[in-house]
DNA sequence: TTTTTTTACGCAATCGTTGCCGGTATCGTT
DNA sequence: AACGATACCGGCAACGATTGCGTAAAAAAA
């Protein structure tokens, strides 16, 4: 199979020790320049690599974090992987993906996984189904260093990176209101995710501010975050059969706004004629679908960076650290046509009928 | 920090010897029932997890497979990689994933990463820029075992799993022959590209089939695979100022068929009115774009699972296996709005001339 | 009772690497 | 000549788990 050359065939082939070697790899002041010669040598002759398992194994850490998230075919979690990836690559970290796909289950069993795989420290952004955050308590106490991202947690003390989902969620409603839209719709994700606690709170604080009331059979929680299309079809169906039917949609999540537009898409319903959508998504195929997608964009790359930086602080640090902070980033709107001309298109239509 | 309990820490406390309580817990005989009942019971109390590393060290086995591809947010491969999981775990393997961003460079850097991470085999779909595989040679004549995926390779004599792309391409341009086209324009990825051979050649094959001659300025290559927006922009802007300009293009991949679509919407050309488009992607997402667009869709998740079994197949394999197959998947053609009623579109503008 | 077999466990080596301790040779100093 | 300092290198143990071999005691067979 396939063998590596190691440290004990280098000193078998110069007549020495494996310690003279490993020290002369190391460029210790202990050896000689001739030896130290001789081995590197050989050493890049024979393409010799240190095998990070005897290393791991050695040191008790594995230069590797593992990332738990709900899916990678989701651009905000894509993107923010390539912001973990740029940093972990350059500290000399490996990168372990495990995905959730939006299960508890599913979630504790990767968890599970990469802590006995000994990776050095986890990042972390909780599924839909999770409301119970014990499997993580459980290795935050056994002093394993955790970063919370996106979607985190009260319960379980330490570094947290977020993007400011109040106010992303607030300008879009402002900006649906400003659209003179009134009757507006939300489509959340599972009430305990942080980020639909705080969605929500914007939801409601943008209505409440221009004294619009908020109506609770307007507001509809998921349990799969768009996962399961039956569940988002249904909600959809809902809130259209109403009499008083929305004329607007906020959308907390990307697959939750993906699914919507389909679920509207089949029912018939034009966008936005008929209902305004407004989503929260990462994804840059918003700008082509019919009509182009007024979204909220989250900072995914930045996310995954300062969250990477966090971790390895963490991991790295000689004393426990005792003091976290969380860090919050700015959400972007982006107005497109899904909610814009609302008024325009209504005149075209009056024109169209006066014609 | 993160201390797990030991094989040895058992012993200490049972007052017994390492070997004892391996062979207790893996249900030796030699081993009397009232001992293995002990050193079951104490380990399952203090929830013992033999370490991964250790045992790495000594089967030389890391029961990790990395897989190399160029971009997990691309709709193709992360529903492969979802097929790679599916069977890796079950099997009992990790996966450690690895993105070359279709950059020959950080390929090798991957590779070289990943293979003195003593992965136990690499699952690899060759970046568009890589068009020299010396570096998986190298590996691949040490023993290391490699299954390549989608983007294959002549030189190296293994397992592959590739769709049809010949067939793909070659139905996706009837289509298109079949809805009048004639004058059809072909968007590829850089040539070296196996994928990129196999998809030209099925195109070329259905237009001489049909006798049309193959016009060699409606063909167009990119370097970085749509990565590089401007590449695509350029490569669009030349075919629609054309004198013969074409009135259909086919796209030979996820993000290149993005990237057209974006820059033919830049450019205020209207789909398929202007120009029809067929693509090959995996995106859920081009149902909702505007208009639907016609695609070829390919069995990632079923190749990603087909390649891993081939892959542990490889790994597991007492005797050195020198029998290789190729296995090829269909494609499937969605028909929708980017192609379809070209001519219905050209009757209603006909009418609105004569009115 | 003696011999053989079986049962049940410990010892030590192994995987690749490094840290600690120790040793030898060579040189300079007094 | 005797001593200490320095340079240079080897041996051993350890990280956690497995395994072949050895062996004591108990059980079975003679």
């Amino acid at each position: 199979m396939y063998e590596a050359i190691t440290i004990k065939d280098i000193a078998k082939a110069l007549g020495l020790s494996t310690s003279t070697i490993s020290r002369a790899l190391r460029g210790s002041h202990e050896i000689s320049q001739e030896t130290k010669r001789m081995v590197m040598e050989y050493a890049e002759r024979f393409n010799y690599r240190p095998n990070p398992i005897a290393l791991s194994l050695k040191e008790r850490r594995s230069r590797s974090i593992g990332v738990v998230v709900c899916e990678i075919a989701n651009n905000f979690f894509s993107q923010a992987i390539n912001g973990i990836e740029s940093i972990a690559y350059n500290r000399g970290y490996h990168v372990i993906i495990s995905q959730s796909h939006e299960s508890y289950d599913r979630e504790i069993v990767n968890v599970e996984h990469l802590s006995s795989r000994s990776v050095d420290g986890l990042l972390v952004s909780l599924s839909t189904e999770t409301d119970n955050v014990d499997h993580f308590k459980k290795l935050h106490e056994k002093g394993l260093p955790i970063v919370f991202f996106d979607r985190v947690t009260d319960e379980i003390s330490t570094f947290k990176v977020v993007a400011d989902n109040y106010k992303g969620a607030y300008d879009a409603i402002t900006h649906l209101i400003n659209s003179g839209l009134k009757k507006i719709a939300h489509l959340a994700s599972s009430p305990h995710l942080s980020i639909s606690k705080e969605r929500m709170d914007g939801y409601k604080a943008a209505l409440t501010d221009n004294n619009i009331p908020v109506n609770d059979s307007y507001i509809k929680y998921t349990k799969h975050g768009g996962m399961v299309i039956e569940e988002i079809e249904s909600a959809i169906k809902g809130l259209m059969q109403m009499k008083q039917r929305p004329d607007a949609i906020f959308c907390a999540g990307d697959r939750l706004t993906i699914s919507c537009l389909a679920a509207l898409k089949a029912l018939g319903i034009k966008i936005p004629t008929d209902v305004a959508v407004v989503g929260f998504t990462n994804s840059a195929l918003v700008e082509l679908i019919d009509p182009s997608l007024t979204a909220v964009k989250q900072p995914a790359f930045e996310m995954g960076q300062i969250a990477t930086e966090l971790l390895i602080k963490l991991i790295e640090s000689k004393r426990p650290i005792t003091e976290f902070e969380t860090v919050v980033l700015q959400t972007e709107l982006f107005v497109r046509n899904s909610t814009r001309m609302v008024d325009e298109e209504k005149k075209v239509r009056m024109k169209k009928l006066v014609m």
